[in-house]
DNA sequence: CTGTCGTACTATGTCTGACGTAGTAAGTGT
DNA sequence: ACACTTACTACGTCAGACATAGTACGACAG
């Protein structure tokens, strides 16, 4: 099973995150079971990169965070995207498309 | 017109540069400027950036170096690839399949 | 009722690849 | 004579990812 490290999509964890707060807010733990979920556990997002990114985009203006208190009684640390995240979301998306297409020109597929 | 930066595809100069001494030993120069054309300027590694992979690979083992006299006289250090940086090419294509596919399951495309 | 597991984090420090800035030097072109 | 292109080297900085460690609380098993 290859896995891969967080090391190769440098720059696009932030973006991953975005996505997953896009219909609603969410946390950590879920944020990093759902990204697990999501690529068959071909990436699995480490806990201090999940958390760093989180504070990086909350200092940007990107997410906020609010406390809450769930079900289980269990405090936990919201974030929620905002209008400045979207705008960014959507400019990694479009910056994507051309890092994939410049990358592929010096990819050998078999 | 986007351009992007040698950031967002961190780790993967090496592999760009491995594709373009593969048939013949190129330089610095050289590959600099066929990276632009062909990505149409998108992307133009920085010189820095090049030289030091170039330094880094040869350490690793994937390209040797050898000293020239170019037709116009100038000395230029060419760099070679190596068994062992054809097989690492060839590992970190497969390893840019799996990436591209993990990171374009949170990639919305319009 | 004790210890382990899962949940939900925080703190601290390290590493590496990319990059900014600067400088050298030799040949080419005007 | 001077600018420009070619062909590098040196040095220092930065940011994102990561390793390691620790805290704390609830559930659940033996």
């Amino acid at each position: 099973m290859i896995q891969i490290s967080s090391d190769v999509i440098r720059g696009y964890n932030d973006t991953m995150i975005l996505y997953l707060l896009w219909d609603a807010p969410s946390y950590g733990y879920e944020i990093s079971k759902r990204i697990s979920e999501m690529t068959d556990e071909m990436y699995n997002i480490k806990e201090t990169t999940l958390y760093s990114a989180f504070k990086r985009m909350e200092k940007e203006g990107l997410v906020t965070s609010f406390y809450q208190s769930a079900e289980n009684g269990k405090r936990r640390t919201y974030y929620q995207i905002t209008d400045s995240g979207r705008s960014y979301y959507r400019s990694k998306c479009d910056e994507w498309q051309v890092t994939k297409d410049v990358v592929e020109h010096f990819i050998r597929e078999e």
